[in-house]
DNA sequence: TTTTCATATGCAACCGAGTTGCAAACAAAA
DNA sequence: TTTTGTTTGCAACTCGGTTGCATATGAAAA
C-alpha cells in the first residue's frame, strides 16, 4: 500500500510529503464514494493546515490523480480517477450520484451518461449528470 | 406588465414591493437565460440592498415562482418557472446549458432528461442534467 | 383618509469556504 | 552533509451568503 502511494505520486512527478501520501492513502481507502474537503479535514484529524488540504487537492486535480464532482447542494467533492484518465484531462463521463440520507457522492462508473439531443445551433462540449435519491447501503 | 407582475405577487399572497416588482421584472423580461445573484444586483444599479436580493430570491424560491439551477462552476442561478410549478415542488425535468462563452445558463425546456437505469439498490428522486458547451447565439 | 400592525428593508456585524504572500521546514539531488 | 527548489503553516484577506435588530412600508381596518 505505502508502495503504491509513492508509486503514483513519483508517477506524476511530485516530491513525496506527509500530507500528500496521507490525502492520498484516504482516497485510496475511501468506502464511502467521493470526498469533501471537509471529509479531508477530519478524516486527517486536522493534522494538515486547511490550506494544505486545499493545496493538496489542487495538485491532484492537476496532474489527473484526482476527478472534481459536481453536487446538487453546490458543495465540491473528489474521487480517484481512473487509470485511463490522464493530466487534466477526464474520462469523466458516468452518472454521479448522491444519497440524500448518508450525504455520500458515488461515482457510478458503470452508468454512462446518456446523449441527449440539443436543439438547433447548441454545441455540446461537456456534460454532467447527477443523480440524487437513496444508495444502495442507505435503501 | 406592470399588471401581471402584480397579479404574479398577489396570487402567491405577497405583499407588492419596489424590490419584488423590480425582481420579477427582470426576470420576465430576462433574455440571457438564467439570472445569477451578482447579475440582478447589477441590472437594478444597485438600488437594493444585497440582503434584500438574497430574500428576495428566497422568497421566490419558496413560492415557486422562480426555480434554482446547479452550474458545473458551483455557482446558483434562477429561472422562471412555468405554470405547472406549484410552490415548492418543481417540474424541473430539463437539461440546462451553460455557455462557455457568454457564460449564460439556458433552460432548455424542450430537452427532458432521459431515464437511466441504475445499479441493483439505488433509488432516484431527482436527477439534475448540466451541458456546458456553446450556445446558439454564441455559435 | 388616518391609524394600526404585520411584514419587508437596510444596516452592521458575522460566518465559512477558499485564496494569497511570505518565512520557515523539508524532500531530493549533488 | 550541503545545497536548492518545493512544500508547508501561518496570518491576513476576499467573497458569497446569513442573522439580528431597528426602521420603513404595504395592506387592511377604522
Amino acid at each position: 500500500m505505502d508502495t503504491q502511494i509513492d508509486a503514483i505520486l513519483k508517477k506524476n512527478q511530485l516530491s513525496v510529503t506527509g500530507s500528500r501520501k496521507r490525502i492520498l492513502e484516504l482516497f485510496l481507502t475511501s468506502t464511502g464514494g467521493a470526498l469533501a474537503h471537509g471529509d479531508i479535514e477530519k478524516k486527517t484529524g486536522e493534522k494538515f493546515d486547511r490550506v494544505t488540504v486545499y493545496r493538496t487537492l489542487q495538485t491532484f486535480l492537476e496532474k489527473g490523480i484526482i476527478h472534481s464532482i459536481p453536487t446538487v447542494d453546490n458543495s465540491v467533492r473528489y474521487a480517484m480517477c481512473k487509470e485511463t484518465c490522464a493530466g487534466g484531462h477526464h474520462h469523466d463521463n458516468h452518472v454521479h450520484f448522491v444519497c440524500s440520507v448518508c450525504s455520500n457522492t458515488i461515482c457510478l462508473d458503470t452508468v454512462l451518461i446518456p446523449e441527449v439531443k440539443l436543439p438547433e445551433g447548441f454545441q455540446p462540449e461537456e456534460c454532467q449528470m447527477v443523480v440524487r435519491g437513496v444508495c444502495k447501503d442507505c435503501h
